[in-house]
DNA sequence: GCGGCTCTTGACCGATCAGTCAAGTGCAGT
DNA sequence: ACTGCACTTGACTGATCGGTCAAGAGCCGC
């Protein structure tokens, strides 16, 4: 769909989606009509339709904009900072903090990645951040810092535990972001073993 | 549900399931409906409720032999295993060779963690798992083997790792079980940074 | 071959779904 | 005050949904 919006008209567009938004990661996609999303805003059905061609555009609108917001977040979180291994923990706090404020997006996202029509969508998205982290890991094992692993595998890594700190400690616990992030960060960058000390071997 | 069978309403039952479990994982679960179901089987819409009181219990059932399944075969791989750090080491490569033979279990579990109605049959399963993996680590910690932080939280990002180079290594590019599991393996237990040598301070 | 159980059939039900559209309202520019 | 476009209304459509049920088929012990 692509209309010239008077003021009003971008009010009432961002009032479905973020309504919907909101009853999609409450209730489910399927489970929530359109009926119901144009019901909630007390308008009739050719509302919705105004500003979207169905239900699957709309859905897959409310996942872009979680994605350019998110990755906007992230962007700003790097600037200024060099050290690629402080970039990627700036990162991991970037995001921690953005998927503590915005849970419903999350649970969206989880769910698009179930179903192949959505799937492309997020697809290219979350390939552009794999990219952008891998990117740090492999500035991190050319300064010698970072171990020299596959850059994609560790990327794919730290995705994997911030995504899921972020669903059971933010979404489920209400934990402080900062302090998850930290741990994550820790977790990451260090391992769970004791470093054993230099010298000592096993007898 | 629950029915005297015989082997033979045995059998269909496990058709039912078989056939749903596929067909949800290719094209949801709310897009496949009972009726595509009992049609791919050749077979009148009566035989689905005969077996299933209805598409939720279906569903739910499925969910359930899964985590039991997963659960059976990440008990088997840890027997005999004493040491608390090769137990994790175990129990991650029996989790990703189950998850690279049950691709769209994986799914179906990653799409019931998003429907409320869905997520408590969910939550109880992984949160044995979590017990026990937490369980290592702090056997682990107790004998100084791994880092005095918070178990529940090394077992989440241990599961969080997991299930990510799971889903993207496994089921997207197809790359062996076994060396993916011995790479989070590496990550998780090392961590991503070189060690400073002892003595090195910066200046 | 008879009785009784498991299993199967498929027409049918009411509800609900995404999406359409002819008609009308409100508002901005002139 | 008139014109034209942005926006809104809600009844309507055809399809499909999950689930029911009366009737009957296959099968097993006797």
């Amino acid at each position: 769909m692509d209309r010239r919006l008077t003021p009003r008209g971008r009010e009432r567009r961002r009032q479905l989606m973020a309504f919907a938004t909101r009853r999609f990661a409450e209730n489910g996609y399927h489970p929530t009509s359109v009926a119901e999303i144009v019901q909630g805003l007390g308008v009739g059905k050719g509302v919705f339709y105004w500003y979207f061609t169905s239900k699957d555009e709309l859905f897959l609108e409310i996942l872009k904009e979680a994605q350019q917001d998110l990755r906007r977040a992230q962007r700003q979180a790097l600037e200024g900072e060099q050290d690629p291994v402080r970039r990627i923990a700036q990162g991991i706090r970037a995001t921690m903090g953005w998927s503590a404020e915005h849970h419903e997006l999350n649970k969206l996202v989880q769910f698009a990645a179930t179903e192949e029509r959505f799937a492309p969508a997020l697809r290219r998205g979350q390939e552009v951040a794999v990219r952008d982290a891998a990117r740090h890991v492999r500035d991190g094992v050319a300064s010698g810092q970072i171990k020299d692993l596959d850059p994609d595998l560790l990327a794919h890594a730290i995705l994997g535990v911030t995504t899921q700190l972020a669903r059971v400690f933010l979404h489920e616990r209400h934990q402080p972001a900062d302090e998850v992030a930290d741990a994550a960060v820790t977790v990451l960058l260090e391992g769970l073993l004791v470093p054993e000390p230099a010298g000592t071997v096993a007898r």
